[in-house]
DNA sequence: CTGAAAGCGCTTACAG
DNA sequence: CTGAAAGCGCTTACAG
């Protein structure tokens, strides 16, 4: 590994001036600058991060953590990270824990052992996370949480807006006649399946639909899951004429599900989905449902990290952002007009 | 920030006294580890990553090279390598590069900035990768690559059976009577894909099925792909009675194609494809795919990883691992036996 | 068993 | 404009 007194021997010049030419200091004669320079390039010099880190106290990496599930999910928001991040210079080192208690040992680990300098968290099953947030906000590094609901002074809150999109979408099938929506839940502990589940239950009540519990099934986030609770709301009594399932997987289990029954979608039984994956235009009927512009929300979540870097953490404000969410409709809802 | 001797002046000991304990060195006496260790736990305290990797020249990271699309395919692997590593006490940092070129710099910058100890890289679509590897040959870290073939001497290269897998699912499809089977290819750059369509290739000749070009459309691995590629299939002359998507994306287009032309799956056309998604179950008809255990993968990936890193670096052999790769009978293949 | 000291590879105030 | 020196937070041979 070369280093930067290598540099400055062959140079000949100190250490401190090879640092200044590598950091663009003002102060350095042109001429040597540019010797300098070509030895740098030359010798093929990288420094070294560790040093860097421990100097400056900065090690242009920002820590991401995130749920053991729905992979693909966060792909693609760790895509649209990245992908501005690296164009700033900056690392991502990631990290999925199992528990919360995992978590935090995690995260105190990474803040309190320099790893860091800015948190991005999504963990939409947070529940308590006082004892998680104190170390962050002792050492002042910046903090981002997509899609969880945590009170985190001077952090972002990126959110998106499922509440409305959700009561939206009963709304929809309101006015396509249904007065019977089913919901499958996915999963109790989900923020964002609990904010669709709320949108959903002020939605019927807002459109004044039947209410009843039995319309209601949890899942869990799978294709699977979906299947199995359709089978279950299809055998109740009465059965619903449409049913909101809280993502497109489980959805796309609908749909299966409905074949199976021998039920014509949207005919007999209208589905809906959530999240807008990529094959949602690909099943039959084509799935209705709520583009989640996934990319986007790990871009927004790297530019506030970024500008809250350069802040001085006094500075720093808490922010909470909502991110509207477009409706789309395809056939499996039973609208004659689709969006897309 | 605590720091070492933060903990050194509070238990009246030296640092380097400190330093054993946290190093679990046996040459200190119990009672002062036990008191060492009091104030340790007592101040929360985390030794700093970037003195460690200064002075160890290790950082406990691995760094993790994926190409920009694909992110279902490849966040599963990366919960793979995740899971495996944490548990052994490492992290990820993770990069993904557009072009090669940009590629090579940011592994010389991992690797010549001291930042990981390893590498691990899924870059299906690599060319020439000369000029990648012989920084991190010089510099002695383990390399795992992850579907590419690149002539890497020590570093151990993980792949999957497309080939035989690919011919096995020709052989299936000829056994159910198909001579005229069409290809959707995933992109001419990319490993799998290539892989998969000689495994075509060798298995209509050795099936002795037609063999005519129209029979070949390229895609890009999406639906949208394998939609478009299924629409100009059929207006082809002969047409083709069978179709083999080179992943599942494409062949939920295809059979959603295969709707809007009004031909029935498997009756009229058998669609098959290859990596076994989860909403592959619930297609209609099920899709006749290839299972791939991306998780597996990242759990080789990351066992492989440790393994080198804890060996000379002139103990490493190169070491090729082909994975086999199980079929999935459904019913878009036509076959009356399901797998599963 | 324990401490003083040197060193890992950088940066930066200080002096010149 | 440039260099000597101290320091970032650790570890580890060396001496005791």
């Amino acid at each position: 590994m070369t280093t930067i007194s290598d540099v400055a021997k062959k140079a000949k010049v100190s250490t401190a001036t090879v640092s200044r030419v590598l950091n663009n200091s003002d102060k350095v004669r042109p001429a040597t600058r540019d010797r300098v320079g070509e030895i740098i390039k030359e010798l093929n010099f990288v420094p070294n991060v560790n040093a860097l880190g421990l100097q400056r106290k900065k090690t242009k990496t920002i820590g991401l953590i995130f749920p053991d599930a729905s992979a693909y999910y966060f792909a693609e928001i760790i895509q649209g990270i990245n992908r501005h991040l690296s164009q700033n210079d900056h690392q991502i080192l990631i990290s999925s824990a199992h528990d919360e208690e995992e978590e935090i040992k995690t995260i105190n680990g990474f803040v309190k052992g320099g790893r860091i300098d800015g948190l991005i968290m999504m963990m939409p099953s947070a529940s308590d996370y006082k004892g998680l947030m104190i170390p962050l906000i002792n050492n002042k590094i910046p903090v981002v949480l997509i899609a969880c609901e945590i009170d985190a002074p001077r952090a972002t809150t990126l959110l998106l807006d499922n509440y409305n999109s959700a009561k939206e979408m009963v709304h929809h099938l309101s006015d396509l006649g249904h007065k019977r929506i089913a919901f499958i839940h996915g999963g109790k502990h989900n923020y964002d399946a609990k904010e669709r589940y709320r949108g959903y239950v002020d939605g019927r009540k807002e459109f004044q639909l039947e209410e009843r519990e039995e319309l209601e099934v949890v899942g869990n986030f799978t294709e699977a899951s979906g299947y199995q609770s359709t089978i279950t709301l299809m055998q109740r009594n009465p059965r619903p004429t449409a049913i909101f399932a809280a993502n497109d997987a489980m959805a796309i289990g609908a749909i299966e599900a409905a074949r199976v029954l021998k039920l014509s979608v949207p005919l007999d039984l209208a589905i809906v989905g959530f999240d807008d994956i990529s094959s949602a235009a690909y099943t039959d009927p084509g799935l209705t449902t709520v583009h989640v512009p996934l990319r986007r929300l790990g871009h927004l979540a790297a530019e506030s990290i970024l500008k809250n870097l350069n802040m001085d953490p006094s500075e720093r404000t808490t922010e909470k952002i909502i991110i509207p969410l477009q409706q789309v409709i395809r056939k499996s809802c039973g609208s004659k007009q689709e969006s897309v």
